[in-house]
DNA sequence: CCTACCGATCGGTAGG
DNA sequence: CCTACCGATCGGTAGG
């Protein structure tokens, strides 16, 4: 949490795939062009070839290294002994957490995953549906068990995987809501609802 | 509601504008070229500026009319004297009827906006920021109201429009989910919670 | 890390 | 509606 990342503990490579993401959240994959990412570091775009082999390999490092991090921790949850509900709280901080974090390498593996290339594609969205299965899985338990209410597991799935993977509050830091407002407030609602 | 749409009863700009939303949904704005387009059309690419001037303005067209669809219906929602929680519920409903009858041009306008020529850009955000507001106040009075728990009211707008606005069930149609049950979910979800 | 440059494709126009 | 074509820009390579 909060690690503080100096540039020149950055290798350049680091340095390519950091200010891609950006690039790659601001305008979209197919709208950010190498120039403009070489324009980003100071070089020209000839020299990117020194340390990538290319455009999508870089898209393909971005959402591997996240989808890894969701699949892992999806994995030490589901081995955790503690009550459905705990579980599904401790998912949805993760994303949330994840988010604050490293927003722009989630915004892109959320959101220009479809430009993979074909074969990371598919690997791509094999972990996505293998997550969301987990997390039905998890939700389907908490109907069972009689904590949570016989709504379709499928669509609660989608509904919270949505709300968090659109949230976009981090950025307008005008608001100035404290982290942990966010992060509990959500929580809470995506639980327990808003109504009194 | 499911008007049906026959092929001829639209008009040549009609369908290019059917077929953009398809295609920019599908592979993004800055990824779908005119000639896809013109293709989709079984025309050639020059044949599509005897009926619009630009590709900017096919997204403009799209963008514009989904913006204008929500504002109205916000509109209407203020002035109807109803309790908060319904006037919410009315809300969330329009937003899931909507993605299941034009889900292309909705998934456009909520994901392809920045891609708006700048002047457009500027009129979309205005209205986007609008809503959001006018939403976020109804969310107040809520609270103030004692109808609805003492969340931060900001928060719970974005999550709310993060979870609609994401939302992609009806793709799926082999899960074969019936929409009633989506879109009661879904509200409860949103508003009452999944916990018992 | 650079300059020079490649073929392909882009949005769009001219002219009929 | 088409063919022919424009300048600009794309991802990427050669060679040093």
């Amino acid at each position: 949490m909060g690690k503080i990342i100096t540039d020149k503990s950055l290798s350049k490579k680091d340095k390519i795939l950091r200010n891609a993401a950006s690039l790659f959240r601001a305008r979209g994959f197919t709208g950010c062009s190498m120039r403009e990412l070489a324009d980003s570091l100071g070089i020209e775009a000839p020299s990117l070839y020194n340390h990538i082999g290319s455009k999508g390999e870089l898209l393909q490092h971005i959402c591997e290294k996240v989808a890894e991090s969701f699949t892992g921790n999806m994995k030490e949850n589901v081995q955790q002994e503690v009550p459905v509900d705990e579980k599904l709280e401790n998912l949805i901080r993760f994303h949330i957490r994840f988010m604050m974090e490293d927003f722009d390498a989630l915004w892109v593996a959320n959101h220009e995953w479809k430009h993979l290339p074909p074969l990371h594609l598919k690997t791509f969205l094999q972990q996505r549906k293998d997550y969301e299965n987990n997390f039905t899985t998890l939700v389907k338990q908490g109907i069972e068990a009689g904590q949570l209410k016989n709504l379709d597991a499928s669509v609660v799935t989608l509904t919270i995987l949505s709300a968090v993977r659109g949230l976009e509050f981090w950025q307008r830091k005008s608001k100035s809501i404290p982290d942990s407002t966010i992060e509990n407030d959500v929580i809470h609602h995506l639980l327990k609802g808003i109504m009194k």
